[in-house]
DNA sequence: CGTCATTGTGTTAGTTAGACACAATATAAA
DNA sequence: TTTATATTGTGTCTAACTAACACAATGACG
């Protein structure tokens, strides 16, 4: 495999080199939220050498903003701009990291991880989770990493590396506490959507239905949305309203909350 | 000054060993808040040789969970045993070390840190915040520090460390957000409490007034609290009622938040 | 052109939040 | 001992909000 062959250079600097690169010991993982055909996904790893999925995480280097790695790792993956980032938990269990990953990965190249290499030692890794909308994402493989990326429904979650499960359910937990006070939707959703639409995401985070006349009325009191003079239509029935977020209102109920302050 | 030159030991092991012992580039930070004498307060180090306040921090043992390295921060400082904790934020800003600090500490003793230390690099810490009960504390000073623990009125914070003043700012925002969904009190109040001294912790995270009927009524609506047949006495005036909350309903507010899920 | 599923808008009842009134009571002053 | 005073306990009212539901309007399709 002459294409194996050619990725000894990178992986093994990595190794020998990384420690001068990166911090060490730490690491940022991401779980990439998308929403696509009413269904919340996330965009993970699908890592062949351990027949696992894994959230895509990277490193931070020396002099780097952790918040940038993170957006480093997601430029990487999907090459989306309009991203909406947030940190929300740390993950520090010990025995969290599984050296056996990086082990298996580089015994496909014939490398043998020396014993005290920076890669084995215990990670703490902060979680992110982003936001974007699927339709502008071009899923970005990188073949060095014998992993590609996968949008996967975030209920028919298989078997995930490590403790990458727990991060995923933690990031939904934390997005679903969000909804009830933060605005939702301006980058899961292309610009311009129906309320059916938001609804619809709205319904799949909580996991719940809502009625559809009174979702309405919340949400257009929150004062965010631009009703717009189009219709969708080519759908059967009545072509429902366009809207696209108002920027500054939505901006601004992004920091005081969507109820303002007590 | 014996009792300084019979610091070196210690102190050179952390220089020259603790990269064998901590995770290094990562750290601890913990806000500890109080509420005493209707003021919310919290427990900071009064750093001599920088003349400025800081936050009790500490490093990750190698194999060590980071909540578990925050409440050793805690308890080493405060002896408590009741303690809510809570991480809430990484800081991660490349410039917010300063390595200026170690030195200083290091000089007082005649010890120059060399270049290139553990000590010396970039570290990104994990912001914790604890809510503890004000009298059941004994602030603990480690001598070894040339610190002591102090308690500072929240709303008279003076010149700190580094960017522990952003940290203190992050912890109460996060305390003041929380507040709305969250039971709290548990652990800022002694066990028996009264209405009006819950109320004026509540008036005093949020800084604002609260009308004191509609909030008896809605803390008893909550269902978290026990109404003792006691009254405390000695104040002028009417005796109030103390309470005490009801464990059980409390921690399970604490999961489910005071409203319960969407 | 009528059917049908869906959307837009409206109504109502029940609940909650906010503003305020007044009686009860523990101490302090007279 | 009595009275004054500040504070607590309890209650009421109105406005605002929430949840449940009714019905007309619309666009695609047969």
């Amino acid at each position: 495999m002459a294409k194996k062959a050619s990725l000894h250079p990178n992986l093994k600097q990595l190794l020998e080199k990384g420690n001068q690169i990166y911090q060490t010991g730490i690491s940022v993982d991401c779980v990439i939220f998308g929403f696509h055909e009413n269904v919340l996904k996330i965009l993970v790893l699908d890592v062949q050498y351990i027949n696992k999925k894994a959230l895509p995480g990277g490193f931070i280097k020396i002099n780097e903003p952790v918040e940038e790695a993170a957006y480093r790792v997601l430029q990487e993956r999907t090459g989306v701009h309009n991203i909406y980032l947030q940190q929300f938990e740390v993950f520090s269990n010990p025995t969290r990291s599984d050296s056996t990953v990086h082990q298996r990965r580089y015994k496909d190249f014939g490398i043998k991880i020396p014993k005290n290499n920076w890669l084995l030692q215990r990670f703490i890794t902060i979680g992110y989770f982003a936001l974007i909308d699927f339709t502008e994402v071009k899923t970005i493989d990188r073949q060095i990493d014998a992993e590609h990326c996968v949008w996967v429904d975030i209920n028919k979650l298989d078997s995930m590396m490590m403790d990458h499960k727990d991060i995923v359910l933690k990031a939904l937990e934390t997005l679903r506490t969000q909804l009830a006070y933060t605005p939702i939707g301006k980058n899961l959703l292309p610009k311009k959507f129906t309320m059916p639409e938001l609804q619809k995401l709205y319904e799949t985070i909580l996991d719940q239905k809502l009625d559809r006349r009174n979702f309405q009325r919340k949400m257009i009191s929150f004062g965010i949305l631009n009703k717009l003079n189009e219709t969708r239509k080519g759908g059967a029935h009545k072509a429902p309203f366009l809207y696209t977020f108002n920027d500054k209102k939505y901006q601004k109920a992004l920091k005081e909350g969507l109820y303002g302050s007590w």
